[in-house]
DNA sequence: TGCTGATAACCCGCCGGTCAGTTATAAGAC
DNA sequence: GTCTTATAACTGACCGGCGGGTTATCAGCA
């Protein structure tokens, strides 16, 4: 990540990239050892400053984590509003396309880790959970559930409720992750994100039952 | 020591009932402040007690979170157990009363605590993950996998992959509860954990697609 | 010479853990 | 009963380190 060479320029940047730096420092740790057991003094060495320093950009460690969410919400919540945006005939094929690109996202250390951070440190920093809950799913939510009611509307999806079909279409591929990250239990061959789309989208679509006349829903 | 007596009260004030009531309080306090902001002090007062006497049932405030967690453990495994083993034909039934006894017992927020209390303090104390883990996980999760697979074998249930069905099948309650639990975000009527598991059954069985020839235009 | 980014020593409140001392309980002795 | 004795149960003051936050000072630059 970062090469310490021996000879380190005193006074480097302008100070404009500070406070990313420090954010990537942070977060690097949080996701490490979780934010009670990170010091200031650790942020400040991995980000090559010392701890006196955070304080020319941050008011307190608190502000920290409240700047990396922040900082995380922004094109979590621009990527998701293209999407599904504007849609006409079966909804289906646009679940598939957000279920794989949430899949891909979150496949990424440094984007699980934001709604981890979150949910360890709720108790802590309710404000955080407001932010997220006001950033990312108070935008995708609705979204995904006007989905559901039009496709229910024009006949290409059974009779349910849209509120709580949202739960059956996300949150399989949540269990999947949590248990991975928690527990460390992944399929045989790995995470296998992909396959447990697919698995996940012919089940959601042509239900467990008994086969008759299955579609396949993988695009790729 | 001299012991006589058959009564088995040695000499006692409390002493039996301490360490109980002692996790009792511990729990009310992890589950309002969580593990790291609640002070051992807290504990001894909630539990009645000043904070030396807890030294004298713990060793250390790490020791009160896993004996905690351990003591949730044993009637959660051994509930799970009864229900999924012995059974023959159609898994399907036994799929939705696991599902709703599951989400009964989520409903109880002292139940609902101690997964939350483990995911939240996984980084420091990764033992409590290995305890929940070796405890519930591989006794639920390999009977649900062996339920799935013997249905397919009888031609009860489609072909699709055991080990990430279950992801499917519990996946939508556990983001249920946890959007509940996080950020407040439940269906208008309240919690409504029974419509949702029959909302999330009937399409986990039959599919979010519309009826075979029944896709309709919106009939009334 | 003055300004700015940065530092490192310092301060101090907090909290896990300890321990010498105190109180409650019970069992004999009479 | 009640006095004595033994000890389990408990207390609360104390310690030590740890880490968030501050500040006197410096180093580079124009």
């Amino acid at each position: 990540m970062h090469e310490r060479s021996t000879r380190v320029p005193k006074f480097r940047r302008r100070a404009e990239a500070r406070p990313d730096e420090v954010l990537d420092a942070a977060l690097d740790l949080f996701i490490e050892q979780g934010y009670a057991a990170t010091r200031v003094e650790d942020i400040a060495r991995r980000a090559g400053l010392s701890k006196g320093a955070i304080y020319l950009y941050f008011p307190s460690k608190e502000a920290i984590i409240e700047a990396l969410v922040r900082r995380a919400l922004v094109p979590i919540a621009r990527t998701a509003l293209g999407v599904i945006g504007a849609w006409e005939g079966d909804p289906r094929p646009v679940i598939a396309t957000v279920m794989k690109t949430l899949a891909t996202r979150l496949d990424d250390p440094r984007v699980i880790a934001i709604p981890k951070l979150v949910f360890r440190e709720v108790v802590s920093f309710p404000e955080l959970a407001r932010m997220y809950r006001r950033e990312v799913l108070d935008e995708v939510i609705p979204m995904l559930e006007a989905l559901v009611r039009r496709g229910i509307e024009e006949g290409y999806l059974r009779q349910v409720d849209p509120h709580l079909t949202v739960r059956s279409i996300v949150g399989p591929v949540v269990l999947h992750v949590a248990m991975a990250e928690i527990f460390g239990i992944t399929p045989p061959e790995g995470l296998a994100i992909d396959r447990l789309i697919d698995n996940h989208l012919t089940i959601l679509f042509d239900g467990l039952g008994a086969p008759q006349g299955s579609r396949q829903w993988t695009s790729s």
